[in-house]
DNA sequence: TGGGATACCGTGGGATAAAATGGGATGAAT
DNA sequence: ATTCATCCCATTTTATCCCACGGTATCCCA
């Protein structure tokens, strides 16, 4: 499988549903997935398969911090679980919407083991702004 | 297997469907490929075996840099999964041929592991510029 | 070596399926 | 009782599939 890749943008309806784009359905193909936030730019939606990985991070940090558990609770508190409906719909609970500031529609980023959801124009802001990545591309892209 | 090799310039149709190079397609054979942009001139097209490496150098360079993930969804958020149809034609997305400035032709280029699609125009010009290749050329060839 | 037949390739357009979005009805929880 | 979520059905737009045609190169046979 190819991670998570391209740009797609939705509207969200009456209701906070909106579509879950049709490519990355087919990749998760009836998993649910975890929606939380840990950057403040935007929010992350893990498949199971990521979301256990990071998991483990989580709990292996709570164990090997003195108080690992405030970092934890923290980002556990804020997380839940979605799943697309029979028309591909997820539903954003609308905490999503305040913390991003999202009005009517939404941003999806695909980034290869994890879906990003932005508010289409600070997604657009933080592309313009530049970023020093002459010496990673000759390494990452032979 | 042979890499990828050649020049092939072919017209894009009013459903944004361009004719994939016969010797490329019996080189693939079936499999996706990922279109995307990290160079301002043109376009990348990887084959799966060329990209699942790629997608590692991304995975690891996010890890690897405080913000490295910045970088990657700048690159995965204009990437995008092609499959040639029965007929061995790709649908080229409308942002593609903007950023590059297609009109109704584009031109493939054969690059070894990897594929790049340019506007002919800007190809030629490009051509046109001497590089400073004495050195390496011997030893390249022998 | 020349000529014809055949398969493949590049291109175009219509039909079919899927996706995106909207709205109402049912049922559970507060 | 009222709010909120889930389920079900409907409609428009978009993308995918399928068939069709002309040109070119290749192959085969004389």
């Amino acid at each position: 499988m190819h991670g998570f890749l391209g740009r797609h943008e939705y509207q969200i309806d009456e209701k906070g549903r909106v579509s879950f784009p049709s490519p990355f359905r087919r990749v998760v193909s009836g998993g649910p997935l975890v929606l939380l936030q840990w950057q403040s730019s935007h929010l992350d939606l893990f498949p199971s398969e990521t979301w256990a990985e990071i998991q483990n991070n989580l709990l292996a940090h709570r164990r090997a911090q003195r108080d690992g558990g405030a970092y934890v609770r923290r980002i556990t508190a804020s997380a839940v679980e979605v799943e697309p409906d029979a028309h591909g719909r997820i539903r954003l609970p609308p905490w999503v919407r305040e913390r991003i500031g999202l009005a009517d529609t939404v941003l999806f980023i695909g980034a290869l083991d994890r879906i990003e959801l932005w508010n289409p124009a600070s997604f657009d802001e933080q592309l313009a702004e530049d970023v020093d990545d002459d010496g990673f591309a000759a390494q990452i892209f032979g």
